[in-house]
DNA sequence: TATTTCATGTTTACAGTGAATACATTTTAA
DNA sequence: TTAAAATGTATTCACTGTAAACATGAAATA
């Protein structure tokens, strides 16, 4: 189980594992400082290595970051799909679906923010990203699926439904992350407001919602 | 009623209004480019000027960002007010809101992003940005305000209502603008979708509401 | 009116960026 | 053993935000 790459003796020329190593503290930065303080020269000089070496393993900036997205978008998924129980109602499952996504944006904000802003340019033309993404999305939407089936949300596209669930959760985090909600003078903690908003996102797709906001 | 700077003839070296001129070619530039391709030189070319004459009138490049937010969210919250009905429920009242609020999002949604976006900088340190989002909040805070005290919507915590209805909006213009939604394979047009949305936000705060997504 | 002052321009300069090009070295395969 | 390919570096260009020193002209004052 030796990792041919790194027993071999550095010669401090070839870095071995420049893309990992770049990788790794391109995170770091963004976690740091934001994608916006993020240079290509700043993170080459962090690893030790030419402002240019970088591009022996990265077609440009953007593309570096969209790897990252995409890492991104698979630990959100992973995330997300982690606390589910099988044996749960859909709404339960949504709850605690959308309770792990709001944590997880909140924890790394920074990320989160990388992977939905403008700092990715042509989002479009990656095709691997837009799966990752898909693949994030597809978590709450088989949710969604599930409760129309079993009659305890309203029926309709699933598709509206569930872009309605995530709209309300992506907006929350973005609101949150964005500061917009800590300026508030609240009467609840912050906790209680978080709850809240996924109690709102159940229930405006739900059957026969109680009147007042529980799941 | 004549206005002297301009009635007086342009020396060329004084340009004469040239603060106005700026934001007015920042705010095309923006609509075009998008905040991201928006320089202060190139600003500074397309008005006729040195690259150093926005310095005059602009701390730096953020101020000059921070005014033009202040202008979107003044608009925004004019947008959002006008196609309200005194005589109307506060559901149908929410729904023109949040109606009024996406169309203006997705036909300005550069002015948008750059609001919402990561663009500005300490954005906690200017009073009167701030100030401004507020007013356009507090056009939505109102009309849960009213809902809620009307007996339309459900008793609670006011703010958090409005918060997640906010939340649900917000998240679906940025979703949309992002093309994030452009992406899916939907079998309903998007005016649908977006009519779906806003629809589910005021189920998610209206008491007894109908087993399907109407108002 | 003549002069001074100050707001508002310009020129020049610096440090930082993404990225293209040409060159160097090491690893790998023939 | 040697040729080729992968992966590093040095140099350079065009661009950015912005600081500092200087120029101009409009407004205030003598």
């Amino acid at each position: 189980m030796s990792a041919p790459s790194e027993a071999k003796h550095h010669s401090q020329y070839h870095h071995g594992n420049l893309r990992e190593a770049l990788l790794q503290a391109a995170v770091e930065l963004i976690r740091e400082g934001g994608v916006e303080k993020l240079s290509l020269r700043g993170l080459a000089r962090k690893v030790g290595v030419s402002q240019t070496a970088p591009y022996r393993h990265f077609q440009d900036k953007n593309h570096l970051l969209v790897e990252i997205a995409k890492q991104t978008f698979a630990e959100m998924t992973a995330a997300t799909t982690a606390p589910l129980d099988p044996a749960g109602s859909a709404r339960e499952n949504v709850f605690r679906c959308g309770k792990a996504y709001l944590h997880y944006a909140i924890n790394n904000p920074e990320r989160y923010k990388l992977v939905f802003g403008p700092s990715i340019e042509q989002r479009a033309s990656y095709p691997e990203l837009i799966e990752a993404g898909m693949r994030s999305f597809g978590v709450l939407m088989d949710l969604v699926k599930q409760g129309i089936d079993a009659g305890e949300f309203i029926d309709g596209c699933a598709q509206m439904l569930a872009n309605g669930c995530w709209s309300g959760i992506h907006g929350f985090a973005s609101l949150t992350i964005d500061g917009f909600y800590a300026r508030q003078q609240l009467p609840i903690a912050f906790d209680d407001l978080l709850d809240g908003q996924i109690r709102m996102t159940v229930r405006s797709i739900s059957r026969n919602p109680a009147e007042n906001l529980t799941i």
